[in-house]
RNA sequence: GCGCCCUUCGUCUAGCGGUUAGGACGCCGCCCUUUCACGGCGGAAACAGGGGUUCGAUUCCCCUAGGGCGUACCA
């Protein structure tokens, strides 16, 4: 059987650095072992789903690095939906409930106010002639609920209340179906909830194993429960640990900072990005890694911790730097361009251990380019004596060497009065690439100048 | 309020009754380097608190505190 996962987000919003850690598990997940990656639009909510966010989730995908092997939408799949809503009306698993959620809220803090669990009271199930003919008479329409096998003291209902399965990440899991409600299946306008159609898709789809934050760990033993009732065996689950900012709140789509629309502006790599994503919150060392392929190899699902992990921009800056100080020339020829600083290789090579982002290598290109000159009162003569014994063309990376020996050599200067007033005059800064290598891309035409 | 889960250096974590409590990132120092960065070497740095159990608890149990998640006609 191919292993087979999916990344389910609903089209409701940016995704943002918790949802692509997500994506990212499953899609390596699905690497590991030749299998399929679904990407499938939770779109059953028509009021908030729109086509720019779906537009906007692939667009942020393929920047990580994920192709999905399969698209799908669940809105494009109502008649499976519909054919199991009938089977499941069939078989005495959903029935119709009347109340408001007005109603519902009161009764659920009626409970709590008591020290009692908020679980619905089943009122549903139990309606006579007379309460159904009065919904009907006020216009009411029912929402409808999947009934929970637990028997919450009803003999007729089986014995079991617990449900279990084995977490690919957080090992054996147990959850008491006693202490939930029946969950609302269908919405009083009849649209369907995400619940039903989750596990249809995942059903008809042949997801194998279903991978996604812990936030979803209770609504396992619900899902579980609606798998068996439609005849089919529950895949397998791996409920990851969720990412909370540096100060412990959790991740919302609020964080505009953290999506990763916002990060692809702010010109981070996406490979800097995946590699946090995925390698925080796990035992492994938190790398940056060059390519996806590497991130498959070192990623292992089942050293992902349970208990909420940190994730701060600050580290995904050195990350992100360390990265650039190793991408060639290749790598990076075309962005060069579009930055701005139109560098051969040579340039590149000279300037990237000194770049936090590629685009930075606008920043050095420009002082190559043209500089504006540096000089202290007190170098000015210095400067003018080394200008005069400045090597004639052409030159190359032992220019630098050959120049300040000789420099070094009539004015009996040394180290950094050697050097300094030398970097100022030629980029302008007190700090950058070397200059054995800075020296040849500036030329001796404009070295002269800078000089004088 | 109710339920589930979590709590080890600043951060991500290893540990599964006896360890000098290990690693990674960061930090500090030294070396390398005619700047910065890279690299090499070294260092400081942690078991949330309280009770048990035990010859012996970071490890097992209970309580407290702190945190995450769920508790929706959101996903």
């Amino acid at each position: 059987m191919t292993i087979t996962v999916r990344f389910a987000p609903s089209p409701t919003g940016n995704i943002h650095i918790g949802n692509a850690r997500t994506a990212l598990i499953n899609w390596i997940y699905a690497r590991q072992n030749a299998g399929s990656f679904i990407l499938r639009y939770d779109d059953t909510d028509k009021a908030r789903s729109k086509q720019e966010y779906a537009d906007g989730i692939a667009r942020d995908l393929a920047w990580l690095g994920i192709k999905p092997d399969r698209v799908e939408r669940q809105s494009e799949r109502s008649e499976a939906h519909e054919a199991a809503t009938q089977k499941l009306k069939d078989s005495g698993l959903l029935y119709a409930c009347y109340e408001t959620a007005d109603e519902l809220d009161r009764q659920r803090k009626r409970l709590a106010m008591r020290g009692l669990p908020p679980v619905y009271n089943r009122a549903g199930l139990s309606y006579n002639a007379e309460e159904l003919a009065k919904f009907e008479d006020e216009g009411r329409k029912p929402h409808w609920r999947f009934l929970l096998p637990n028997h919450k003291g009803d003999p007729s209902q089986p014995e079991r209340t617990e449900i279990h399965w084995d977490d690919l990440v957080r090992g054996p899991q147990t959850v008491d179906l006693a202490s939930l409600s029946d969950p609302v299946l269908i919405r009083e306008d009849g649209s369907w909830l995400y619940t039903l159609p989750s596990v249809v898709d995942d059903i008809d789809m042949g997801v194998t194993h279903i991978i996604r934050g812990d936030d979803h760990v209770t609504n396992t033993g619900v899902q579980i429960a609606i798998f068996e009732a439609l005849g089919a065996t529950a895949p397998g689950f791996g409920h990851h640990n969720l990412l909370t900012t540096a100060s412990g709140e959790g991740l919302s789509k609020r964080l505009g900072s953290l999506s990763l629309q916002a990060l692809a502006e702010d010109h981070y790599e996406p490979m800097a990005v995946a590699s946090l994503a995925t390698l925080i919150g796990t035992s492994g060392p938190v790398e940056a890694v060059a390519t996806m392929d590497e991130l498959i190899s070192r990623f292992d699902i089942a050293s992902v911790t349970k208990s909420a992990a940190k994730f701060d921009v600050s580290e995904l800056d050195k990350l992100n730097a360390k990265l650039v100080h190793e991408l060639s020339f290749g790598a990076v020829a075309d962005r060069l361009t579009v930055a701005g600083a139109v560098g051969d290789e040579a340039f590149w090579l000279a300037v990237r251990g000194n770049l936090d982002k590629v685009e930075d290598a606008a920043f050095w290109w420009q002082k190559i380019e043209n500089a504006a000159p540096q000089i202290d009162a007190e170098d000015t003569e210095f400067v003018q004596t080394a200008a005069g014994l400045l090597p004639a063309e052409p030159w190359d990376e032992t220019t630098w060497g050959t120049w300040t020996a000789a420099v070094k050599e009539v004015t009996g200067r040394k180290g950094k009065g050697l050097f300094m007033p030398l970097r100022k005059a030629l980029t302008g800064e007190s700090h950058g690439p070397e200059l054995a290598a800075i020296l040849p891309l500036i030329g001796r035409e404009r070295t002269l100048a800078r000089l004088s």
